[in-house]
RNA sequence: ACAU
DNA sequence: CGATGT
């Protein structure tokens, strides 16, 4: 079934590496619950991970729903990556976003994937596709 | 080949 | 068509 409950998060970066951009939404109301960015020199996965940590940060008990799996596989990880060409701002975010996951315990527990070949596009897309 |  | 990632 089509979740009904719980926080969609989406990243965009145009282009990629370039401008990243990450917001949530709440998945009872439609509401969009947070947007941050552009910043430059980012990438589309960084900008999904800081999405998902956000998300898990600012509610203890919703499930978290993410369309990338890179993101995801470095939440499990418990350890996002910058790369190496990134500037100094973006690798900052990530360091900062990799000290707030350490404080979510066991968070991947409420991490799922956005299944858009079930449900239809992610309800927190950019829509620049 | 799968996900962005 | 190009890039980011497992
Ligand atoms: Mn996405
Ligand atoms: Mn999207």
């Amino acid at each position: 079934m089509k979740p009904s409950i719980g926080i969609v998060v989406d990243g965009s970066c145009c282009p990629n590496p370039g401008a990243m951009e990450w917001q949530g939404v709440c998945l009872a109301s439609g509401k969009k619950l947070f947007r941050y960015g552009p910043i430059r020199n980012g990438t589309n996965n960084v900008a999904e991970f800081l999405a998902i940590v956000h998300a898990l940060s600012i509610s203890d008990i919703l499930t978290i729903y993410t369309d990338s799996s890179t993101a995801m596989a470095w939440v499990r990880n418990g350890e996002g990556k910058a790369p190496a060409t990134a500037s100094e701002t973006v690798k900052d975010l990530v360091r900062r976003a990799n000290v707030k996951l350490q404080t979510l315990n066991d968070s991947y527990r409420r991490l799922r994937y956005w299944d858009k070949i079930r449900w239809g596009e992610n309800p927190a897309d950019f829509g620049r596709k």
